[in-house]
DNA sequence: TGCAAATACTTTGCATGCAAATTAAAATAC
DNA sequence: GTATTTTAATTTGCATGCAAAGTATTTGCA
């Protein structure tokens, strides 16, 4: 090997990259029984914590794909769990706001986090909070 | 907010999810220059790594989806960086390996390292390590 | 030896992530 | 006040990630 920093092993990126897969990945089996994908239930989390917000405003919170938004509202809206309506004050925007079939859904999504974190045996509370704290640095560069 | 543990501001997935995408956002415009996406980068520094492997080995490495990589090295050997052969020993397996394109492409890739490195001023190295040290534990929780 | 099970890939269908182009409406400029 | 620019979303085309089904070989086992 000519360069060792090319080696896969020493990559960050590359550790991110199957963490973020895997992770989601583990959250595939609780989510399926909501019906839900990792990215629709990203969406009913900063709903169920702010509802009656427009997509811009979902956008920043959830830093989902603008065009990847589009289309995953409309299939949470042809699910019923939220309804998108326009803002009379300012016809670009639109408003998203929480069906009743999604605003119950958040006590059965209340389990969810407990169960993913019985998936990581490995890691303890404090390594935890340290990687949250580690990746809060890493996005605060990414703007 | 009733459920304080779907707070996204508390999941470590959606740092992840953002920290992956961000990162790979960050990577484009040097791979980019060398008309490669991420997950062909990931090809190429395996390959570069150790050439003249078995899919299976590259998808072991990579961490890249089976039926992502079918299309991933199709793409790569439409622009020559390499070839696939027959096993003789056993049809059922195909071997890559790397063209002289692709082999003279690591030069031009030595570069991108310390290009993206100056995309994260928050971090330091210890902190890097730390981060690469965490992730590998989440990482190993996931098989 | 013969055949079921395991392996190595490929294919297919669906759900994003992303860049770029497009549309509609509001804000600014002149 | 109208033209230009900016903002908010949608649309489009391409590249994965993923599960499930399909194909071709090879193993393993009766």
């Amino acid at each position: 090997m000519k360069y060792p920093q090319l080696k896969l092993d020493n990559q960050l990126c590359h550790r991110l990259y199957m963490a973020s897969n895997g992770i989601a990945r583990a959250y595939r089996d609780s989510l399926n029984q909501l019906d839900l994908t990792y990215p629709q239930y990203v969406v009913m989390m900063a709903l169920w914590e702010k509802d009656q917000i427009s997509i811009a405003e979902l956008l920043e919170k959830t830093a989902i794909d603008g065009g990847a938004m589009t289309q995953i509202l409309k299939k949470m809206s042809d699910k019923a769990l939220l309804s998108i309506t326009k803002d009379s004050h300012d016809k670009r925007k639109r408003l998203v706001q929480l069906e009743a079939k999604g605003k119950a859904m958040q006590d059965q999504a209340a389990d969810i986090p407990s169960q993913i974190r019985c998936r990581f045996p490995s890691i303890n509370e404090q390594q935890a909070l340290q990687l949250i704290e580690l990746l809060d640095l890493v996005n605060s560069d990414l703007n």
